[in-house]
DNA sequence: TTTGCGTCAATTGTCGACAATCGGAGTCGT
DNA sequence: ACGACTCCGATTGTCGACAATTGACGCAAA
């Protein structure tokens, strides 16, 4: 995992990164209400902390406070998904634009080593559906690294990082579509090789605009059941 | 102003939004630490609110918090504003793309409206800078809000605005450039008349880009003096 | 003089209790 | 029977005090 700090500093940052991995792993559900009391004698502290802790993951749009009503777990209704993705082409099309020219070869050629690990897992099909989509959040920050972009890699890497892996644990095992995906990051891998910044992106893209189309049928898929 | 709630509900919203108007303008200087009894007692109110609205802050990427060490205004140095400048290239661009298919013609229309009322205020000369900047705030948002896009809307309008505020405080009055930034909204301004979003989104990432050359030259004659 | 250590004030982190507000159950009147 | 009103429990918002950590100042030794 990437910004993963399990226990670390004041209680309110464990409270934050204990509910951001109960909500997005779904074992708190969708909606639910969060009691202030209950979750701060769970976690074995105050009622401070957790508050200072909801306030944060609500800046991280996991939670939703309502003055005097308390706070309940976001949503993930097809809007919002829709606009996330559309959120993360632009972004990600962005960081990828600049990679192309910020990256070196080492971290390029790095890159492309990560996508061969990739493929072995594939064909193994032993790290399954789970660890190939870890895998492919992998690829994606690795880029988002690379444009060196503090406020890109503080958006991709912690906000939007957990709403997107609560779309995965929602919309799971799609996994047919893993291996054009891979197809398109070597293109992608290629086009920042030859550090052609405009392709890279729109290549980004339309990476960004499929994955979204093949979820988007999926809930369609299962709301007609 | 757009997001403003000067008063309301809880105390902590309330400190929020006084601190980030001391921060935006400048009455708190970058990199000053903020001491939590003071700021209570400034404000006539608990540590506890304060805690919490300083972590709301902190969300907005408006203070810096350092465990145990207390929390400090961000810095906004070249790097950080030339970061933000692409984040706001990408999603502006998406959200112009997006809001040439979604708006209505009377939302265009009015778009219109608008800017011929930053002409006249620029003719006379009455309103200044100040309200031209604003002005042109209002024109962008206008068409974030457009492209019925929560997302971009929270990311453009809480966190990205207040930044970007607090930028043209920092290099304030750089006014020549409202001419040609108005011609350029023009122009953005028809492409979503024909419903072009490809050309809109181009159009909007150019005057973006400009945007942040004409800064950027700013300072660094600022910094030669 | 400089370096290292120990102490101490200041500031942050945390907790428990109190006040304010909201939602719902129950009741009364029509 | 239905609606509105009232009261009460539960939950959130707020405060003040206490504990823990940090950074700095001063002192002593090399």
């Amino acid at each position: 995992m990437l910004p993963n700090t399990p226990q670390q500093g004041t209680l309110a940052d464990i409270a934050s990164h204990r509910l951001a991995h109960s909500i997005v792993t779904g074992e708190l559900a969708q909606g639910q209400k969060l009691n202030e009391a209950e979750l701060a004698e769970r976690y074995g502290m105050g009622r401070g902390p957790l508050r200072e802790a909801l306030r944060h993951l609500e800046g991280m749009r996991l939670v939703k406070r309502i003055p005097n009503a308390g706070a309940r777990v976001v949503v993930l209704d097809y809007q919002t998904m829709s606009d996330l993705y559309a959120v993360r082409e632009a972004l990600e099309g962005m960081a990828c634009r600049i990679a192309a020219a910020r990256m070196t070869d080492e971290e390029i050629n790095q890159l492309s080593l990560l996508l061969d690990s990739h493929a072995m897992q594939i064909e193994q099909q032993g790290g399954g559906v789970y660890s190939q989509s870890e895998g492919d959040l992998d690829f994606h920050f690795q880029i988002v690294r690379g444009s060196r972009n503090k406020m890109l890699m503080d958006m991709l890497g912690s906000e939007q990082y957990q709403l997107q892996r609560m779309c995965r644990y929602r919309t799971s095992r799609n996994a047919q579509r893993t291996r054009p995906a891979l197809q398109q990051h070597r293109q992608i891998v290629e086009a920042l090789a030859q550090r052609d910044g405009e392709l890279a992106e729109m290549l980004m893209r339309r990476h960004i605009q499929g994955a979204w189309r093949s979820i988007s049928e999926t809930i369609a898929r299962e709301e007609q059941t």
